[in-house]
DNA sequence: CCTGAAAAAATGTAGGT
DNA sequence: ACCTACATTTTTTCAGG
């Protein structure tokens, strides 16, 4: 990773469509050259994958909310982590320092749907509390990847 | 927005550099109507960026943290925003409910970086009260998206 | 809004510094 | 590691239903 490698994937960041000729322009390397450190970079792990940065409103999904979660006393934590990998409104979830557990990010179509996600993960014994706190607005809003539901 | 738009964004999602073709197999339309149905998308906003998730690690930014702001109750809250967007360091930025004022996720190298940040934040005449919260672990990471540097 | 085919462009590969 | 040239694949455009 030298700071080639990086510009290229910043340029990738603002636009992964632009072309290997185009982004070969940018740093002065030719189209072949820069397709074989992308190849690299992603073999490597630096890029993960090429994806889509969506809107929220577009899925009918126009809620965030950050929900601070204090797991059950005898919650099986493996359990609660794939619940929350396999859960599409749960975007994030960190586990972190301070008085609670995990901080969760999630896509809600509504504030009705907080309660009942809640009252989900509450079913399977998770959660002994939570706290939930709604973006009103976004200043920079970080990107929305639908993730394809496993029911 | 119909339900196929909804697929080829997932699919999107999952990879964005599979191609028309690929897509239209999975959805059973031509690789053409799925590329006018991505330029539609793209048009409406559906869609905003065809994009690249990479590594934190390999940008050297390994640590996650979630700073909470109380902004300065003379502070230019445009000033504020301006300042939040141009940021690099800054993923995200909401204006939230609950007692503080403002949740960052903020990409950052080393806890030291974190103090300089808040630093600079205060000396801006910004900042009121902070509270910062460090993710230790990410059972689901959420992407990464490098900012170039608006220095 | 879709298909199918042709044209244009981008990507992947090979061989040579 | 990189370049140029070329083969292959993909994307884009467009006539027609």
């Amino acid at each position: 990773m030298d700071i080639v490698d990086r510009k290229i994937i910043t340029l990738l960041a603002e636009d992964a469509r632009r072309s290997l000729a185009d982004i070969g322009n940018v740093v002065e390397l030719s189209a072949s050259a820069v397709n074989e450190r992308i190849r690299r970079l992603t073999a490597s792990g630096a890029i993960r994958r090429i994806t889509v940065d969506a809107d929220p409103a577009a899925f009918e999904l126009p809620v965030i909310a950050f929900v601070w979660i204090a797991l059950a006393p005898d919650a099986d934590e493996g359990a609660f982590r794939s619940y929350a990998a396999s859960q599409s409104a749960i975007a994030e979830c960190h586990h972190v320092t301070g008085p609670w557990s995990y901080l969760a990010k999630v896509h809600v179509a509504s504030l009705a749907e907080i309660e009942s996600f809640l009252a989900t993960m509450k079913q399977y014994g998770f959660l002994a509390r939570t706290e939930t706190i709604i973006a009103l607005s976004s200043v920079v809003p970080g990107p929305f990847m639908p993730k394809g539901s496993v029911d």
